[in-house]
DNA sequence: CTTGCGGTTTAGATTCATTCTAACTCATTA
DNA sequence: TAATGAGTTAGAATGAATCTAAACCGCAAG
């Protein structure tokens, strides 16, 4: 349970705040480091509980300070799904989010370039987007490959 | 400023109620009439707002409840942009929806069959999905065609 | 060293959109 | 006329997120 990043991530890190005007902080490393170790989407909640392990002192307030400060350096992403709690994904690839109706885990869906472009394609002129958020809800079943066709 | 729903759209109101198991109400009739007036999809304070100006006696609880049940029928959906307050969309075609950075404004972008589509495609097997939402932020020009190439 | 500074962290208060509760209204039905 | 039940209403409660002000801490100047 104990979070850690290794040395490269812990560059990484440094290096992103560093660009943003940020410090590294014992706080921020814990924070992130949780986000990498477990890419489940976590809620800040959820972060909180799992940060607090290897850090019992930390506070809510730090860690919606640490991850605002990630967001704003483009370490991460938030993840929003109707008026859930924010979520925060720290996979830096284009991706859309799948969450399953059921079980309530989010997934990464891989965007494709040609996807990307398609969707821009659908703009009226004089509409110039920077972010595009895609966000599927369904359900998620066993993929068995024997029984499909 | 009066808002009331035409013979048509008071007819279409009603039987997609029926269908849901609800029943039509003066007060669902002029929240509607609001929605169908005015499509920049407001929150609901807004439509509050306009709501009281026919209907003064009308609650901010039963605004609430008037769109839960407008979504519940399938006559309105639910828009989410971050964190912000909900807004509210009265049109059932495939569409995403943009907002404008500097004005809030969120406009309709529609959906062409074929990028629908594509988007389902970049799904794994096994997953399954009832609902997309595509959501864009950035900026709009005026378009002046002489200018564009 | 010692002090001051500024960024960071912290606990707790506050905000505010949304949901909940319980009383009331009112049309329909027994 | 009385009972029923869906719908409406005002106000309370909820809870994620933000704000506030004090404490903390690394660092640089004196
Ligand atoms: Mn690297
Ligand atoms: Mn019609
Ligand atoms: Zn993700
Ligand atoms: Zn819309």
């Amino acid at each position: 349970m104990i979070q850690s990043l290794n040395e490269h991530n812990r560059e990484d890190l440094q290096e992103a705040l560093g660009k943003g005007g940020q410090k590294l902080t014992p706080q921020r490393e814990v924070v992130f480091a949780v986000l990498l170790a477990q890419r489940d989407h976590p809620t800040v909640d959820e972060v909180f509980n799992r940060a607090r392990e290897s850090m019992p002192g930390l506070s809510l307030a730090t860690v919606y300070n640490c991850l605002e400060t990630f967001v704003g350096c483009g370490l991460v992403r938030q993840v929003n799904h109707e008026r859930e709690s924010t979520r925060y994904c720290p996979n830096l690839a284009p991706h859309a989010h799948f969450r399953d109706k059921e079980t309530g885990q989010v997934h990464d869906i891989e965007l494709p370039p040609e996807v990307m472009k398609s969707l821009r394609s659908i703009l009226p002129p004089g509409f110039d987007s920077e972010v595009i958020e895609i966000s599927f809800l369904g359900r998620t079943k066993a993929y068995d490959p024997l029984h499909s066709n």
